[in-house]
DNA sequence: AAATAAATGAGAATTATTCTTATTTACCTA
DNA sequence: TAGGTAAATAAGAATAATTCTCATTTATTT
């Protein structure tokens, strides 16, 4: 069936992992949430190999949450929610960035776009509950 | 006429140079900024003034462009392109984000939204041209 | 089965940022 | 104006996320 399955055994846990997900992890946190299938793989490796899907674009990161990298699979223009007390990413697929601002950004700044990025941040839901009951 | 004008020199100081730039600096290139007038000014005193200000509100930071923090001393919404060749960071107000935005995400996520950036990352006019001619 | 090439593990190296502590500086009061 | 107090700073050590190095393992090809 998979002629070469067993060449990127791990390569494909990690994108596998990451696309299992909408926690927006770390190179950490998938480490940490591979260990149950891979146990003895190492950071080096999700790191490594991170930075790989990122130069083929078929991840994209986030940036920094509190000085730690986040990565998402899902490389459609979309929405993020960060939450400053407890660094959680949320994703808001009810606003959507309009397209043709990609274009207008090419004109204003007269150079190329390949990325956009917008998100929000301040206190996710649940961190505003907690700070009620407290 | 400034009755404390002395207490705060550098802190001033470090302040008045992010405001008198559109370069977006990081805290290494403040400090080198900053040398031509206060040639024993520390790295450290940059990076605790800083972190001052943004809990303040007084700045903002941009987040991580290539691994390196950068702040804006203007903290209106406004939006940004990021050259991932030469990591500039050009503000672009000829686009802005709509006012309504922060209602409609505080509704969609549940949560209180503090602020919003929207980036372009791409390659500048200046790198274009670079490329055309090498 | 041997050769070759790619992928990985482990830990060292790097580096932006933060922390610590001793010192300096400015302000206040008697 | 001198001495006391509190804040700000300088210098360098400490921290920690990420990258790098290299020896080893693993899979594929001939």
């Amino acid at each position: 069936m998979e002629p070469r399955a067993k060449q990127f055994r791990k390569r494909n846990a990690i994108l596998a992992c990451l696309q299992s997900t909408h926690l927006h992890p770390s190179a950490e946190m998938l480490h940490e949430m591979l260990q149950q299938e891979h146990p003895d793989i190492s950071l080096a490796t999700v790191y490594r190999n991170l930075a790989l899907f990122k130069e083929q674009g078929i991840i994209q990161s986030l940036g920094m949450v509190d000085g730690i990298e986040r990565f998402d699979a899902n490389t459609m223009p979309h929405v993020h929610f960060i939450c400053n007390r407890c660094t959680a990413v949320i994703d808001l697929p009810q606003i959507a960035v309009p397209d043709q601002l990609r274009t207008t950004v090419e004109n204003a700044s007269g150079g190329r776009v390949s990325e956009c990025q917008l998100s929000f941040t301040g206190i996710c839901q649940n961190c505003c509950h907690k700070e009620k009951t407290a």
